[in-house]
DNA sequence: TTTTGAGTTGTTCGA
DNA sequence: GTCGAACAACTCAAA
């Protein structure tokens, strides 16, 4: 074969690329693609924040290719017609692609293969969707044994790692639109995109002095500590490859020196099989992508009240963590996952307001945003979906704080008017007597928002809600 | 086919 | 302050 197209999607790495490697394999130049969809581009679920950090990629990308003797070619349009014009433009043979499970995605390829050469190699998870099932081939709804099957399927070794190749040639004629600049990432955004940074991320996580890994179990848990991997955007658009993290998951399991630093290491890969699992379930029942997984929660008298969701969306709740956390969200296009839930779980149980709402806003503000993810999540929270949290689950959002934020470092850094609050207060400032307001320089009602409503009161609202809707 | 055990992440109440 | 039970049944998965 002479050329193959590798049509980059959400895989924008050269390690462990099994679409690229295949190319490689197959053909004597690669011409490595990037289609700009307009499709995806204006649709509501996109982001600025997020799409600022796809270009970014492709910048890397583009550099990393440049130092292989290749380049990336952009294009912009529908998919379909782009590539159908670059194959005429150089007879490639071929069309390489890392399978993407989402509805969207599965649409889109589905047609592309009708008319084209398209190849499509399932690396976005470890496992494909449809290998991880139950004995009569029918796909789990509930975690624990998805996860008990995922990993008596072998583990991907060390050297099942692919490296990265030392040379790509690529045809030398074939125009590019210069990747948009007019997108770049907001200062606040603590994310450079890239290969490069996704690997260090990886080897710090694991490998420092006293890698986070070890102590994951409890330290992801506390929203002011630095005890997560962040790693979730360079999973997002593939510049780090699942399987590359899950071996690094497992050596890191073998390595451990206790069984306290092996369950730690157990509970990240754990993350990674839900990764898998809510890839599966979409994959699975691509109607959870519109509607609630089970059919007699879809009527759930949500009140839907805009001002309150306004609120929520600006962290102005009175609720200092749901304000936190919204306001990370804001800032910096990520949020701590003990405040996604508790904050998700203020705007559906709290305020009654239709989970779906909460699930387009965290795609339109998330740089990990990912349809299976966010949506798995939002469902669970709800307790609407597969393996749902109960209905009488709600967080208590002062308790929350007590608990994983007790000094109140998550909530100073977000909210600086409660920057002075003492400690005892930090999570419920209206408490506060009038004289300790004065002294903290944050009047409630002034500076800060009075609650847009009580727990106890929205606590017993939303379960006879729900109670109501099931009967 | 039937039975049995189990199910990410919580809160509240009363002893 | 700490502890166990209740919250509500229900469905899933596997024996």
């Amino acid at each position: 074969m002479k050329t193959a197209v590798w049509w980059i999607r959400r895989d924008l790495r050269l390690t462990d690329n099994q679409a690229l490697a295949s190319a490689l394999e197959q053909a004597e130049s690669i011409l490595p693609v990037f289609v700009l969809d307009p499709a995806l581009w204006n649709s509501r679920r996109a982001g600025p924040k997020r799409l600022a950090f796809l270009l970014g990629g492709l910048r890397a990308l583009d550099a990393d290719l440049r130092a292989r003797g290749s380049r990336l070619v952009v294009r912009q349009g529908r998919p379909r017609d782009e590539l159908a014009s670059l194959q005429a433009e150089t007879s490639a043979d071929a069309i390489y692609a890392e399978e993407d499970d989402s509805p969207y995605a599965r649409r889109r390829d589905g047609q592309i293969a009708a008319d084209l050469p398209l190849r499509l190699i399932s690396s976005l998870t470890v496992h494909p969707p449809m290998t991880v099932v139950k004995p009569d081939r029918t796909p789990y709804t509930v975690f624990t044994p998805f996860s008990r099957t995922w990993k008596t399927l072998s583990p991907p070794s060390l050297n099942s790692v692919l490296p990265t190749p030392a040379r790509v040639p690529t045809p030398t004629s074939v125009p590019s639109l210069a990747i948009p600049m007019e997108l770049s990432l907001p200062s606040g955004v603590p994310f450079p995109p890239g290969e490069a940074e996704a690997q260090c991320r990886l080897s710090r996580f694991m490998d420092s002095d006293r890698p986070a890994i070890y102590h994951y179990a409890d330290a992801r848990n506390h929203m002011g500590w630095d005890g997560t991997s962040q790693l979730s955007p360079y999973l997002r658009f593939g510049m780090l490859s699942a399987r590359q993290a899950a071996v690094a998951a497992y050596s890191a399991i073998a390595s451990a020196t206790s069984m306290e630093a092996r369950k730690n290491a157990e509970t990240w890969l754990n993350e990674l099989i839900w990764r898998e699992f809510y890839i599966s379930i979409l994959y699975h029942f691509p109607g959870v992508s519109r509607q609630a997984f089970r059919a007699d929660l879809r009527d759930i008298p949500w009140r839907n009240d805009l001002q309150e969701f306004e609120a929520w969306c600006e962290g102005n709740t009175g609720y200092p963590v749901v304000d936190a956390a919204m306001r990370q969200l804001k800032q910096t296009g990520w949020m701590h996952n003990r405040a996604r839930m508790i904050a998700a779980s203020f705007l559906v149980k709290d305020l009654l307001i239709d989970w779906r709402w909460g699930e387009r806003w965290f795609m339109q503000n998330l740089v990990d945003g990912d349809p299976a993810a966010n949506n798995g999540g939002w469902q669970w929270t709800a307790g609407v979906g597969t393996d749902a949290a109960p209905y009488f689950r709600v967080f208590n959002p002062v308790l929350q704080g007590q608990r994983f934020d007790p000094a109140g470092a998550y909530v100073r850094r977000w909210v600086p008017e409660l920057e002075n609050v003492p400690s005892k207060f930090i999570h419920q400032p209206w408490e506060m007597p009038a004289d300790v307001q004065h002294a903290s320089g944050c009047i409630i009602g002034q500076d800060y928002p009075t609650p847009i409503v009580n727990h106890v009161e929205a606590r017993e609202r939303v379960l006879s809600a729900y109670r109501r809707a099931q009967s």
